[in-house]
DNA sequence: CTAGGGTTAG
């Protein structure tokens, strides 16, 4: 025999014992078949199937083994599947889900939640996510189930049937309704049987709850609903307000009105509903029309009525209307004040605060007879985002009871004005009081460390974080992405930007914010373009970053033409914070003209940010008499504000104007306008140090940064105010250069950093002989060259007198 | 069936 023929032979061997094994396995896949988990004795009739495969020595592939699974599961064996789970390398969805559905029955969510959390997310689906969900229900989670519910839209999964009923179930448990509506939803849709109102009732409002999800994008649900709505008979007032909710529910308010106006007695919960759909989709003005009309036709106004119109004061800025409907109420209730209208204080708490008004707004809360926890919380908030921290911060030490809720708050009312070390202190607190930490927590502490430049913390919380099981949390995730970029890690910035499961537009504004003060300004272009590519719909912030990105890359060109596409093609009018980038953009590089006329075709008055953009172009390049003009604004729009003087004498300083720039410091002393630049030195531990550099996190400015903190701390101990005039000291060599392409606000003034033209670099001097205002000088002149200086190791500068150093002028 | 408090980006 030939070896040809040989190999023929063994090819033939080999194909006819592929085949056999094929058999084999599809004969113990038909076995198994066989076995109905329905039906009894299925798992003993698998578990000789089994037994005959190790026996055999046949040794099955993975689907095989996952029908097995799935068998056993069924029969309640879960332990058995588990063992058979971990074996083997690839489970499918099937026994994954099955293993889910095991687990929720032996009532251990957890352990369902890690076998969901193990499927990669393009294996996972719809089927496995209802197991999931349902788990959750059956097991009295509903906030669970519905959160996972609402995470399905991320991954693009369409729910089905069994979703709706299941999470309605999960609905069920949270408003505490009839346990299981769900079952009602399909055994009445089955039959068609049961006619009582309150059963149609129900179906309404299934159908009614189903369309309101945000994957339905057809009508049909609520074309079903309102065909049900239309045959009744007899309607109650529940069926009206379903029917309306449910209009509103799906942006179809004059739907909703038409069925309002189709009601003969109008009923109070009526009203409200229609109401509260008209404040929740904005339109305030019919809001307060129907109000009118609601008051006019007699029916007495409740509890509802008036924190619905008082919130929509609050978000339409009507505060003159509120003050009225506050005055009315407190007139013609008797009951106000009482602790049936908590809500009503609360709401009155939230208007005044919206309105500008904090003071007020804790007026009403003291003078509250009953307060409940959503007070206390509001009065926090209010204090917080009006920047009024320690107000904040003793509400909170004075509350009798704090929720989670509390604490995210003053964690991160403390990050968001520059408190790093107390909002970390607070989330520690949180947790030694035992108190679970959400992941709203965890971005409040994560923004902490972002203002700490506290690399190494923010790491830790990241990795706590994923031990939580919060690896898809969009705050905590968007936290981190400004936390690692402001410590100077850009690579673990983008990789979590790309590797996050579910990104919103905030996640694309974080990451185009982080290219830009990295000085990436065409990356952060090209970010800002594949974000529109994407269909995420840019916001007022995302042409704030991308503006800026340019402005500190000198992208000028890009700037201008964003700039004018963000009304032609985006349909936003440009605000004051939009023209004062502009105008910044235009200054660094050097048009001040032209930035001038920009000024001058605003279609509103030039604000103070815009005037002080000018300033410091002037400052920057020279150009005493439009600097001037700058000034003149500033000085009529905020007298008091110390920062117009400083830019004004380091302009003179800088364009060699000597005796204006002295005039300016006198009148500076006679105001008694603080002599520090925001680019001065510190004195600690007798050396005196000074920092110049822009806000760009160059690699080597890392360790500064978390060098910042701590001499923050040993300033502190000195007896030094720790004000945001953070310094940074030893330079490693005597003189280097550090290439700085970009410079933005924001960590300036939290730093204390300077502003930088394009393309400036830093030198480092050591023993500068100098007095402290030809340093200054000296400083701005080189500024105008791209050079800064950091002078270090310099004896006291009040040692230099007259006549010393060259200038004359002594500090 | 209707109302009041949070997070992340500049």
């Amino acid at each position: 025999m030939s070896v040809a023929a040989a190999a023929v032979a063994a090819a033939e061997e080999n194909a006819r014992h592929v085949f056999d094994m094929r058999a084999i396995a599809n004969r113990y896949a038909a076995l198994l078949q066989l076995c109905d988990p329905r039906r009894p004795a299925a798992e003993s009739r698998a578990r000789t199937v089994h037994a005959h495969m190790i026996t055999s020595g046949f040794s099955p592939k993975s689907h095989i083994l996952n029908r097995l699974i799935d068998i056993y599961c069924k029969s309640a064996n879960v332990n058995y599947a588990k063992k058979l789970f971990d074996e083997i390398p690839h489970t499918d969805v099937v026994a994954r889900t099955s293993l889910i559905a095991a687990y929720s029955a032996s009532r251990k969510p957890k352990l369902a939640r890690e076998i969901f959390d193990s499927t990669p997310l393009r294996f996972r689906d719809t089927v496995m996510y209802n197991a999931m969900i349902t788990c959750y229900s059956h097991n009295n989670d509903g906030h669970a189930a519905i959160r996972l519910f609402n995470s399905m839209r991320a991954v693009h999964l369409w729910p089905d049937y069994f979703t709706f009923s299941s999470v309605l179930a999960a609905l069920a448990l949270i408003a505490d309704q009839e346990k299981h509506c769900g079952q009602l939803h399909s055994s009445v849709i089955k039959s068609g049987a049961n006619r009582a109102t309150s059963v149609v009732n129900a179906l309404i409002s299934v159908y009614v709850k189903c369309a309101s999800s945000p994957f339905v994008l057809s009508s049909s649900l609520l074309e079903s609903a309102r065909k049900l709505f239309d045959e009744m008979s007899v309607k109650d007032e529940l069926t009206w307000t379903t029917i309306i909710t449910g209009y509103v529910k799906n942006d179809d308010l004059d739907a909703a009105k038409e069925i309002f106006d189709g009601i003969n007695e109008k009923f109070v919960v009526a009203w409200n509903a229609m109401i509260s759909g008209y404040v929740h989709k904005g339109r305030f003005q019919e809001a307060l029309e129907l109000l009118r009309k609601m008051y006019l036709s007699g029916i007495k106004l409740d509890e509802f009525t008036f924190t619905n119109i008082l919130s929509a004061c609050a978000d339409a800025g009507l505060f003159h209307h509120g003050k009225q409907l506050h005055a009315y109420i407190v007139k013609t209730e008797p009951t106000f004040g009482g602790e049936f209208s908590v809500s009503v204080i609360n709401a009155l708490i939230t208007l005044y605060w919206k309105c500008g008004q904090v003071d007020e707004a804790c007026k009403v809360f003291e003078k509250a007879e009953f307060r409940d926890i959503i007070s206390w919380n509001t009065v926090i908030s209010a204090y917080v985002s009006r920047g009024k921290i320690n107000e904040a911060k003793s509400f909170f030490d004075r509350m009798p009871e704090k929720n989670s809720l509390t604490w995210t708050v003053m964690i991160s009312g403390f990050a968001q004005n520059g408190f790093g070390e107390e909002g970390l202190k607070v989330f520690n607190q949180m947790r030694l009081n035992g108190i679970e930490q959400c992941d709203y927590a965890f971005a409040g502490a994560i923004t902490s460390c972002a203002v700490l430049a506290d690399l190494k913390h923010g790491t830790q919380l990241h990795a706590q974080l994923l031990q939580l099981g919060f690896d898809s949390s969009l705050s905590a995730g968007n936290a981190l992405i400004t936390m690692y970029a402001r410590c100077g890690d850009l690579e673990a910035a983008e990789s979590l930007f790309f590797t996050m499961p579910f990104i919103d537009s905030i996640s694309w504004n974080a990451m185009i914010a982080a290219l830009g003060q990295h000085g990436r300004g065409a990356q952060a272009l090209s970010l800002f373009k594949e974000m529109l590519g994407e269909q995420i719909v840019p916001d007022r912030v995302s042409f704030l970053i991308v503006l800026s990105a340019c402005a500190h890359a000198g992208l000028v060109e890009e700037g201008r033409d964003l700039f004018h596409s963000m009304s032609e093609n985006f349909g936003m009018t440009p605000g004051e914070d939009h023209y004062a980038v502009l105008v910044d953009l235009l200054c660094r590089a050097g048009k001040l003209s032209e930035a001038k006329s920009v000024i001058d075709s605003m279609p509103f008055e030039p604000g103070a940010p815009i005037w002080e953009a000018l300033l410091a172009g002037c400052r920057n390049h020279r150009n005493v008499d439009l600097g001037v003009q700058a000034a003149e604004h500033l000085f009529n729009l905020i007298p008091q504000h110390d920062g117009t003087y400083i830019l004004l004498s380091n302009m003179f300083s800088n364009s060699g104007h000597w005796d204006e720039a002295a005039k300016v410091r006198k009148l500076m002393r006679e105001r008694g306008v603080k002599k520090e630049p925001a680019c001065s030195w510190i004195e600690v531990e007798n050396k005196v140090h000074v920092f110049l550099v822009d806000d760009t996190i160059h690699p080597e400015m890392v360790a500064i940064y978390s060098y910042l903190k701590e001499l923050g701390q040993r300033m502190r101990k000195l007896g030094y105010v720790p004000d945001t005039r953070y310094v940074l000291h030893d330079m490693e060599s005597e003189q280097k250069e550090y290439a700085l392409s970009t410079h933005s606000e924001k960590l300036a003034v939290v730093y204390g950093l300077l502003k930088l033209p394009p393309g400036a670099t830093i030198r480092v001097y050591k023993n500068l002989r100098i007095c402290g205002d030809c340093h200054n000088a000296f400083k701005f002149m080189s500024m105008a060259e791209n050079r800064v200086i950091i002078v270090r190791d310099v004896k006291r500068f009040h040692h230099f007198r007259n006549g010393e150093c060259s200038c004359g002028n002594y500090w």
